[in-house]
DNA sequence: CAATATTGGACAGTGCCGGTACCCAATGTC
DNA sequence: GACATTGGGTACCGGCACTGTCCAATATTG
């Protein structure tokens, strides 16, 4: 264990608190006092660290989403649907809200399960926005529909189809660190949207991108 | 302060906290048991549960942003540098990964502060993808990239002339926020993507979406 | 073969973080 | 004047992701 432990780089308390939390497989015990890992072991201890670590997801997400992983692999779609419930953030939103979502979605076309977790997420950050006094939300949502749209295209033409496991695999860690690499993305574009309006004719000394 | 709790829907305890914190300044004290709340601070309060609630800022960060759209405004650029400091989790890469993540902004012509942590976020996420062994990223990276364009010319596009102190607040809000209704639009759009690319064509009874 | 080191496992403890409960003197209300 | 309420301070709570400690069984070594 303590091999594994330093193969991945993990404390071994760690990596004994991820057996404990049903993360990781118990390895092949060769004695009472031995375990055997093997290379499945490490890379599985990889893919934990970034679910909880960039992926931020909690333990009890990163088991769900694991399970996943390991379960059958029905088919793609269901696994979508099944990885957003276990990712998920278990957002409560009002009735009123989640309606409003439904409107949104129905009035895109977009064909989406009605108890899907994200929906309830969507109500809620509009609800957000509208409580935070964003002015012109409306024009705005449609924008981000229209991206939001293309990235659905992307991610699913992405998915590999060598296998299925493969494909389970993808679509659970690619939902999950995708995220945060798209929203670092959206703030790095922001910059420079920023700098081409605000600064990029007339360049103000200090205020150019610092060295 | 009772009164100032009922309006906002906050529990009275939670406000002491927030105004311990810095977070929500405090009203005009009218004598030493009693305070003036207006209706600026039932707005404040409403900012700042949406900010650590659906924005899931902590306390700290939502403490940054409220300074910042306090703060007086030197230009909008600047405020989304700052926001972005003030918000950002605050991730550390190694050095290659920044490089790594300086390379692709370069490539593509972001103009954009060196020590921004975007771009440490991006190279830590770019690191977790890798770690997960998700295939196919190149590609994967590039299609984000051209959408992250795209939002970044809509977000700044949609920063409101009408005052500095709407335009800081939009930006420092509408960053915070626009991201869980962007990840929520992001999955829904999943499914439908995937509902038209696996389901679609051969409705397979027992897979479509749930009633 | 005996002395020592290491292992896996169980369990309690740690540090942080949002938030809550309690207490108090000063004040408002009846 | 009796009593409730207020703001303010401090202590405390529960959840979470670990981490430290202990222990008996086993591996390693002289």
């Amino acid at each position: 264990m303590s091999e594994l432990a330093r193969r991945a780089g993990v404390p071994v308390g760690t990596v004994k608190y991820y057996l404990r939390e049903g993360l990781l497989p118990a390895g092949t015990p060769t004695s009472a006092t031995q375990a055997q890992y093997g290379e499945e072991h490490v890379e599985r201890l990889a893919l934990i660290r970034v679910l909880v670590g960039t992926g931020s997801l909690s333990v009890a997400a990163a088991r769900a989403a694991l399970q996943v992983i390991d379960g059958p692999a029905p088919s793609i779609h269901e696994v979508i649907g099944t990885a957003h419930q276990a990712i998920g953030p278990q957002v409560t939103a009002e009735p009123e809200a989640l309606e409003r979502a439904r409107e949104l979605v129905d009035g895109q076309g977009w064909r989406v399960a009605c108890d899907s977790p994200a929906l309830a997420q969507l109500g809620a950050a509009l609800e957000a926005c509208d409580r935070a006094g964003l002015p012109g939300m409306e024009h705005l949502v449609e924008s981000y529909v229209a991206v939001a749209e293309q990235l659905g295209a992307i991610d699913v033409a992405a998915v590999p189809t060598t296998s299925p496991a493969d494909a389970v695999r993808f679509v659970v860690a690619g939902t999950v660190l995708l995220e945060p690499l798209l929203l670092a993305l959206r703030r790095l574009a922001q910059q420079d949207a920023s700098f081409r309006r605000f600064e990029g004719p007339a360049v103000t000394p200090g205020s150019r991108p610092r060295p």
